[in-house]
DNA sequence: CTGAAAGCGCTTACAG
DNA sequence: CTGAAAGCGCTTACAG
């Protein structure tokens, strides 16, 4: 072991004050309410002159509360999750609170390893990008009143605060910016929806939906729907028709990417050939060539909701009504569409 | 505040299973040595009817050990700074340690602010990607025998483990890549040097050392270092002299945006009026029309390192040598160079 | 206005 | 082979 010097704690603060721990324990928390301004003075100077720093983990214990709150993402390759993990760390660094960022990597069984783990460690509740698969285990966390917040995903029967874009929207802008510009033909790839992952089933409806406003009849050959190292042969397969998609929406960031290589690999030119749209404001669209245009989820705002609706229940007990918070997306056009 | 169930402790477990909170605690902690299988046997089977899990917390508060470590990145928004996040957690969770991550935005005070809170929060140890101004509260926590690793920079006067890239490297790899294409009007852009930033100021070294290698004169013109919303400004004036560079070295990912969005701007060539090379093999690098050479770090390893080191630190004592861990970078060559 | 005592949930010498 | 006791560093009723 490293040869930690001896820790400075309360009680040391409390001799060299010639007061009780009980003294400066108020003092460390601010109840002044009765203390007398000497002691005060002379608790502040002792703290001073002994560099003491309060022992959190020792508070933690005391008070069961940690002031740290677990963020498991299901993907942190996404940049959406990055952003919204950063607009939460924004947010709890005001309200004074922590997190520990976990990445389960779209496995359910990672998943609840790290929820274990963050239940061992007494955090005060949970920011998750869900998986489907731990259902039971959610239910069981609300059971024992760990406040949760899910952010992205619905999960049925778990009863939970959520925070979610209005998918359905995001398609329909986007369709519509195709329609604006004459096509027709409009395809649409997600990754995989066998596990009804929401936000990718919504975006698939939104853009059925909005098909059928425009009287454009549904093609399934032009829904693309697979895990991500499956996209580039789907592809092909659907650009190899002979009247292929003039029109992609990208379900999200790494779908994108996939349509961007296959695109770049077979000289397709963009718009001319194909217009594209992207869910998710990637952080190269503008500088891309040609700047692609996006459906921006407003990522700052939901992470902050995220932590807002998380902290609030943390302190003032989850008894309201659990709600879907749904965020308007927006379209920023760009050379792409 | 929310109606938590009771917690179920070891004390718990101890009255199921007829045994004493010790034995409980030795069987948690596997040292089975003389414990009778029967009695084993009774705690497992009480563990898993009553669903216990240790609480981290009280045993941090004994065992003076958090298993958890904190991450301090310079800039978030750096893709380098994430992928490193990513491999350390990788690493950690292997060595069932845990990351807390802050976002020091580059600014030293934030820095601080953070460590105070890490180490109130009795982490075993630090990782940081650290502003080039708290030396002496660097100085301090050494004192204090709090293991510390640095990534990405080095501090002088701070005796700390470090794992940098071998940054005469990257730009000698680049300015090799440019003089193979013909080029000798080669330009550098990196993010301000005016703190000493290590890696920036090594990166720039490696250029002019590069160009004397190759004989090429120095040109003080072709040199930009300048904080980012600067840098449109300077590459105007660069790129309106009257030969201006027909190469550039981008010093990292950011400033590599801020080239090719003036690039677009301006509706300039690449390769053909500009060949182009970065530091940091972004994300976008490889769908980019053009692709884009880059210069990679290898993220992953030197993560992975950083993690390893500083965990052997904290379970063998910091008895060795502190040394500087140097990791080469790799071209990849693509379209733009 | 301040202090003594109990307790948060663990671990760890030590005794038997 | 197992248990009683002390203690990690705090906080919090309660007493005075």
């Amino acid at each position: 072991m490293s040869h930690k010097m001896r820790t400075i704690t309360i009680k040391d603060v409390a001799e060299l004050a010639n007061v009780s721990k009980s003294t400066v324990s108020q003092y460390l928390n601010k109840r002044y309410d009765y203390m007398g301004e000497a002691t005060k003075q002379r608790i502040k100077e002792a703290i001073e002159e002994l560099g003491y720093q309060p022992n959190i983990v020792a508070r933690s214990l005391k008070q069961k509360s940690s002031t740290t709150i677990g963020v498991i993402v299901a993907n942190i390759l996404h940049e959406f999750s990055t952003q919204i993990i950063r607009a939460i760390e924004d947010q709890c660094h005001e309200l004074d609170f922590h997190i520990i960022v976990c990445n389960a990597d779209d496995n359910p069984y990672k998943e609840k390893n790290y929820i274990d783990m963050l239940r061992a460690k007494q955090v005060d509740g949970l920011i998750v990008f869900p998986t489907s698969d731990n259902v039971e285990l959610y239910q069981e966390l609300l059971r024992q009143g760990m406040p949760i917040v899910f952010i992205d995903r619905l999960v049925s029967n778990v009863d939970v605060n959520t925070i979610m874009l209005a998918n359905e929207d995001a398609s329909k802008f986007a369709v519509d910016e195709f329609v604006k510009k004459q096509h027709e033909r409009i395809g649409i790839v997600t990754t995989s929806t066998v596990n009804n992952v929401s936000p990718r089933v919504e975006r698939v409806n939104g853009y059925l939906k909005a098909l059928e406003t425009h009287g454009i009849p549904v093609r399934s050959e032009y829904i693309i729907s697979a895990e991500l190292d499956k996209v580039q042969d789907e592809l092909d397969q659907m650009m190899k028709l002979k009247d292929p998609p003039k029109a992609i929406l990208a379900g999200n960031d790494l779908t994108l990417i996939e349509i961007l290589k296959y695109v770049k690999e077979h000289n397709i030119s963009i718009p001319d050939d194909l217009s594209l749209i992207g869910v998710d404001d990637v952080s190269f669209a503008e500088i891309y060539n040609p700047s692609i245009t996006t459906v921006a989820q407003p990522t700052f705002r939901m992470g902050k909701q995220a932590a807002e609706v998380l902290i609030n229940q943390i302190k003032n007990g989850g008894d309201e009504e659990r709600q879907v918070f749904r965020f308007g997306p927006k379209l920023i056009p760009r050379q792409s569409s």
